[in-house]
DNA sequence: GCAAGTATGCACCTTTAGGTAAGTACCAGG
DNA sequence: CCTGGTACTTACCTAAAGGTGCATACTTGC
C-alpha cells in the first residue's frame, strides 16, 4: 500500500466523520434488533411498557428496556413515569423521533407491497440454510 | 385480561406469520451491518466489487461477499460475471432491489437533515459509555 | 394469604455477526 | 521476477448482542 510509504503523513483529524451520506448516522440510531419496530409502533401515540412488550412480539424484557433507554438517550423518545403505586410508565416519540419513525414508513410499505415475494424468498432461504447445515 | 377467559380459541395456524406490518419483512432483508449502505450505493448503477469495497468503507472482504451473496439470494441484486481473465464482476439492483433502495432514501435524508443533532448525540453517547466502562 | 400484574434490575450464558489473516489463479507492469 | 491488482475462499477468533431466569416492591383480585 502506498500509504505505508508516507512517513505517517498528516491526517490531523483522527476522529473519522465517515458518512457516505446521512444513512450512516441513521443506522447508528436504529440498529438494534427491535428498535425500528419500537419506533414505528410509537407512531400510534403514547404507549405503556406492557403494551409495547406485547406489540413487539418475542422481545425479552431486558432487551426492550435496554433499547428504550438507548432510544431515550438518543433523543428520539421520552419516558414518562407517573410515579404511581402500581408502576405506570409510558413512552412517547419526541419530534425528532417522530420524523425518524415516519422515515421508516416506506420500508414498511415496501414490505407490505412485496409480501408475496418475501414469503417465497424466506421459504427458499430457509431450505437453503437447512441444506447447508445438513 | 379478557383473552385469558376464552378457552384456547381457534388459532389454527401454528406457523406464525408475525408481521406487525411489512416492516418485519423488510428488516429481515436489510439487516446486516453494511446491507443498507450497499443497496443505497448501488442506486448509482452497476458497480464492480472493488468499487463497492472502497465505497463501503471499513467493510472486510469476507463480510462484503457474504452480504452480496445474501442480497442476491434474496433477489434484490444481481451478480454479473464477465468471465474475463483478470476477474471482472459487477453488481446491479434488480427492480425489486431498486424499489427497496429507494425506500431507504428517507432514512438517508433524515440523517442528513439532523446531522448536527446526531453529532451531539454521538458525542454524548461516547462519553456516557466511557464513564460507564471506567 | 397467595398469585398475578406493574416496570424494571442483575448475573449469567449462548449465539452469531463480524473481523483477521492467510491462500488462490491469473495477468500486467516496473 | 517480483509485486500488485482482480475477486474471491477458508479457518479461526473475539466482542457484543441478545436471551433466560431470578429478584424487587407494591397492589389488587380470588
Amino acid at each position: 500500500m502506498s500509504e505505508a510509504v508516507h512517513p505517517t503523513t498528516v491526517e490531523p483529524t483522527p476522529i473519522a466523520p465517515r458518512f457516505t451520506c446521512g444513512l450512516d448516522a441513521t443506522l447508528k440510531i436504529i440498529s438494534g434488533k427491535w428498535k425500528p419496530l419500537i419506533l414505528y409502533f410509537l407512531l400510534r401515540g403514547p404507549t405503556r411498557y406492557g403494551e409495547l412488550k406485547r406489540a413487539v412480539r418475542d422481545v425479552s424484557d431486558k432487551v426492550l428496556i435496554q433499547h428504550l433507554k438507548e432510544l431515550e438517550a438518543d433523543g428520539v423518545l421520552r419516558r414518562n413515569d407517573y410515579k404511581e403505586v402500581p408502576p405506570r410508565v409510558d413512552y412517547t416519540l419526541t419530534p425528532l423521533g417522530q420524523s425518524l419513525a415516519q422515515a421508516l414508513e416506506p420500508l414498511c410499505t415496501w414490505g407490505t407491497d412485496n409480501m408475496v415475494e418475501m414469503q417465497k424468498i424466506f421459504a427458499e432461504r430457509d431450505s437453503w440454510l437447512r441444506e447447508k447445515h445438513a
